[in-house]
RNA sequence: GGGCCGGUAGCUCAGUUGGUUAGAGCACACCCUUGAUAAGGGUGGGGUCGAAAGUUCGAGUCUUUCUCGGCCCA
């Protein structure tokens, strides 16, 4: 039996990988070694990388964009920890708000509870318990990714410390005074009874009832607007009792038409802009009109108008004011405006003197300041505004219209704008927005569109509203003098509150006694406290003032936040606004933006389309690992497709690393032998290896390159073309004669053997932060240096490794192989020959070769019997193949006519 | 509806300041091997670079329009 005098690979590394349930085994290794405490005790007091993780909302299971997320940031973190740094990941969630309040909802009414029956203190703690559920549920869906952090010492928005701290990070904005109090249209939800955050509203199809109204001109410096009637057109009747002021675009042209049909609007004059006339016709069915005036809407200026309900009371002028809002895209061209109903009227009548008051309450009912509708739901009043409308003869058509309309992510109910008293940080008072602009400046992006991005949005935001009017949030710790109506700004109570918050969370401020937060030098009934909690982004916002600063593990400003390209808007965008309002700088170095998980088409997940997939699917069926191939060979800049034929392929090249490793175990027999590479005599290995310690050399530099751009899809790429072009199909292949049939003392196989071992020992490494689980498996099969790969440091290869004449020679060698592999194949489809030991290579070079090849054996590169080479400088190269002649020999197979020089080898005596 | 970003082989991605016949790996096909063996090697096919128009001697690269997709906003 040959086989035995040869040295066949043998491992216990299987090719099978068996991912979904290896995975798990790691981590119980990981958990019973303490990975993480080991991971900080190793990079004791080196320079810290500090990835501080945007919360995700306590609520739900996970889905990709959250796998993607952390997957993303845990290799980062780990890239980091094995360049050298103290890389800690603490991870975080988001507790408070709408969302959790919601279900905590439902499961009342599922119950048949009344929740304004049930103590706001007691609502509050179920609403704790549902959070610290889901981050509990979270925590294990994490871990199973792979994902390394201080799990044990988690934050969240809802511990007493972040609760307190939110309340100290808000009395700053107090004491400076850009948080004040205002009187604004907002969003409301009348179902919720709240305002609503940008983040919370969804647009969504919704049918109106739309209306033409007319205004009836009390005086106007034009004549022939006398006795005319201003038209109006809305899809909110409701508003026109709340109506203030009308507004006109003066570089519009406006005509007054005379109407010659029967009807209420018989013989009257009407005014609307010019553009719109046709539509205005049609919508309302006008045949006949005769055009009298037209007129440039500068002119307008000084008209004033009396009310649609003038006759039933509503005896106030109506001014008519310009706006540049106002186009002909739709309507008439004059604008009805309700200031308690609408930013742009709101803003238009503020500057022209016009208050908004409270018209709607929070129920969505009238209130007493609206004339002969108090006490109405406007969400019913539609049609009764438009039979007042039409008694009075001030209707000139109405209908219907299907349009995107602003609802409520939870409730989907429609929305209205609602004028209530509300909190807010000023953008401008004391230059928040100047200073966020320069932060972002000093702030690197990956990728770095993402800088424009976030300023653009910070150029052109409205003033900040923090308040909300629901339950589950820290109380917004604010007292208002009954007297004077001032707002009580002492550090001293804002510390007291805090204080009494790290000691027993927020709760006891809606069930306490007012006394208990005011100290003593202060009595509770000269004040009332407010009830109003901060809207979330504000507690997320201020992560970095109750983790980063407080902890000593870690450091502000963060190196990195790292989220997808949404919180643009949300997360870095809060967290900006926050710090620098309280501390006049970014709370980041860096930011990373990633795109949106897609499915194989580019579309987005959702069940109606039935292509969602779940994390969970992913890791039972191909393991965290594949999964982590994933986020490592996409482009994050854009969105990222998945599907089951993208990660079959990614299967696919897992197998193809995976067996890298296996030859590469095989040969060492699992012994790995760690090689001190300073260590290494470069100048007496054969020139293959010094090639091959070239190669690695480069392919580090480039890994260096990717990894410092945070370019993983590139980085990984480059690391998987390593395994197959460079050692499956070029050096394995080459080095298995030496290695199977080499004796275990030669030279060459260890020399071989060494670059084994190096090869093993980078791969191990590069590897490392992407294949957590399997470079792991590896690790412990093999190595005892320490208890886990992840506490190793990326190798430093020597610059004597590095010999570009040496690459440069290599290159064209292996040009000269891929000519030949042609000629061999040639021959093989000829059926001369099978196997490439089959033949006998003749070469035709030109002279220029002829350095280059003096000291290579060709027949060894080329896995071939025999070669020979010509010159003639008439040629570049030509290769021709020929049957070799002999027998086989039975250690190494080549064929030959004489016995090989190895020892082993008994050709002799078989022939 | 508006703003921003993107569309290069079946898949994941390269493609410098516009410059020969647009590249890589995987996948696929065929062949070889059976001493990495549910492995390994070799060769090969495959792209009107989302579409159209324009600028230019020359466009995947620049301009415009359109289209599809994503995010954000209204």
């Amino acid at each position: 039996m040959t086989k035995s005098q040869i040295n066949l690979p043998k491992t216990a590394f299987s090719m099978k990988a068996n991912l979904p349930t290896r995975e798990p085994e790691i981590l119980k290794i990981w958990d019973k070694i303490n990975l993480y405490k080991e991971l900080r005790k190793s990079r004791n007091g080196k320079e810290k990388f500090v990835l501080h993780d945007g919360p995700p909302y306590a609520n739900g299971n996970i889905h990709m964009g959250t796998a993607l997320n952390k997957i993303l940031k845990d290799i980062i973190v780990r890239f980091h920890q094995m360049n050298g740094q103290d890389s800690v990941y603490v991870p975080g969630w988001d507790c408070h708000g709408l969302p959790i309040e919601w279900k905590i909802e439902e499961q009342y009414k599922k119950n048949k509870k009344n929740k304004n029956e049930i103590p706001i203190v007691e609502f509050r703690k179920e609403c704790r318990a549902f959070a610290e559920k889901w981050i509990e549920i979270h925590k294990d869906q994490f871990k199973r990714l792979g994902v390394v952090g201080d799990w044990e010492n988690y934050y969240s928005t809802m511990s007493f410390e972040a609760e307190a701290q939110i309340v100290r990070e808000l009395g700053k904005f107090l004491k400076e005074g850009s948080l004040y109090r205002g009187f604004k249209p907002v969003l409301w939800s009348t179902v919720e009874k709240t305002a609503l955050a940008d983040a919370e509203v969804e647009y969504q199809d919704h049918k109106s009832d739309t209306i033409y109204a007319s205004f009836p001109i009390k005086s106007s410096p034009i004549k022939e607007l006398d006795n005319a009637n201003v038209i109006i057109w809305t899809t909110t009747p409701w508003t026109i009792p709340a109506n203030k002021a009308l507004a006109f675009n003066e570089s519009l042209d406006y005509l007054v038409l005379e109407i010659l049909e029967d009807g209420d609007f018989k013989n009257k004059k009407i005014v609307i802009a010019e553009a719109l006339l046709e539509s205005v016709i049609k919508d309302c069915k006008i045949k006949k009109f005769n055009k009298i005036k037209k007129f440039k809407g500068i002119e307008f200026k000084n008209t004033i108008c009396h009310h649609p309900f003038f006759s039933l009371g509503y005896k106030i002028d109506i001014p008519m004011l310009e706006a540049r809002f106002v186009t002909t895209e739709q309507g008439t061209g004059i604008v009805h405006c309700a200031p308690s109903h609408g930013p742009d009227d709101f803003n238009l009548c503020l500057n022209n003197g016009i208050k908004a008051v409270e018209t709607v309450d929070g129920d969505g009912k009238y209130t007493e300041n609206v004339a002969l509708f108090e006490g109405m739901h406007i969400f019913k009043s539609n049609s009764v505004v438009i039979e007042k409308l039409k008694d009075q003869k001030n209707l000139l058509s109405s209908g219907e219209l299907v349009h995107s309309y602003p609802h409520s992510w939870r409730s989907k109910a429609p929305l209205v704008h609602r004028a209530t008293p509300q909190w807010f940080i000023s953008m401008d008072s004391h230059k928040l927005r100047e200073k966020a602009l320069k932060a972002i400046d000093e702030t690197k992006f990956y990728p770095s569109k993402g800088k424009e991005r976030l300023k653009s949005m910070i150029e052109t935001r409205p003033d900040w509203c923090v308040s909300r009017q629901r339950v589950w949030g820290v109380p917004l710790p604010i007292f208002v003098n009954k007297k004077n109506n001032e707002i009580l700004v002492d550090d001293k109570v804002f510390e007291n509150i805090a204080k009494i918050y790290e000691k027993e969370g927020s709760d006891c401020w809606f069930s306490d006694d007012p006394q208990k937060f005011l100290g003593t030098n202060y009595k509770a009934e000269d004040y009332e406290k407010l009830s109003d909690i901060v809207e979330v982004w504000f507690d997320s916002g201020s992560t970095h003032s109750f983790v980063l600063e407080k902890r000593d593990d870690l450091k502000w400003p963060a190196s990195m936040y790292l989220e997808g390209s949404d919180q643009h808007r949300g997360w870095f965008h809060s967290s900006l606004l926050e710090s620098c309002g309280t501390r006049g700088r970014a709370p980041f170095e860096s930011i990373l933006s990633h795109g949106f998980v897609v499915d194989g088409k580019g579309l987005k997940m959702s069940k109606s389309l039935g292509n969602v997939i779940a994390p969970d699917d992913i890791l039972k069926k191909y393991g965290a690992d594949i999964l982590r191939i994933w986020v490592a060979s996409s482009n994050y800049a854009e969105d990222l497709r998945i599907d089951y034929s993208i990660l079959d392929q990614h299967s696919e090249s897992y197998r193809k690393i995976r067996n890298t490793f296996r030859y590469l175990l095989g040969n060492l027999n699992d012994k790995f032998d760690n090689i001190d590479l300073d260590k290494i005599e470069f100048d007496k290995l054969p020139e293959l290896e010094k090639f091959m310690l070239n190669r690695i050399y480069l392919i580090n530099e480039k890994f260096i390159k990717y990894f410092k751009n945070y370019d993983f899809h590139n980085l990984y790429k480059e690391l998987l073309n390593f395994c197959t072009v460079d050692l499956s199909a070029f050096y394995f292949d080459i080095r298995k004669d030496t290695l199977y049939c080499d004796s275990l003392n030669s030279d060459k196989r260890r020399s071989c053997i060494k670059i084994l071992n190096i090869l093993l020992n980078s791969l191990l490494k590069w590897f490392a932060p992407i294949l957590t689980f399997t470079t792991e498996e590896i690790y412990q099969l093999v190595s005892k240096k320490y208890k886990s790969i992840h506490l190793e440091k990326f190798e430093v290869y020597p610059k004597k490794f590095k010999d570009e004449k040496l690459e440069k020679k290599w290159i064209e060698l292996i040009k000269i192989r891929n000519t030949c592999n042609i000629s061999i194949e040639e021959q093989r489809s000829n059926k001369l020959i099978g196997s490439s030991l089959e033949a006998h290579l003749n070469l035709k070079l030109n002279n220029k070769y002829k350095n280059i090849i003096s000291n290579i054996d060709l027949s060894e590169l080329c896995i071939t019997s025999k070669s020979e080479i010509v010159y003639d400088d008439k040629v570049d190269i030509i290769v021709n193949t020929k049957k070799a002649l002999g027998v086989k020999c039975p250690i190494c197979w080549k064929i030959r006519v004489d016995p090989c020089s190895r020892s082993n080898c008994n050709l002799k005596k078989d022939v």
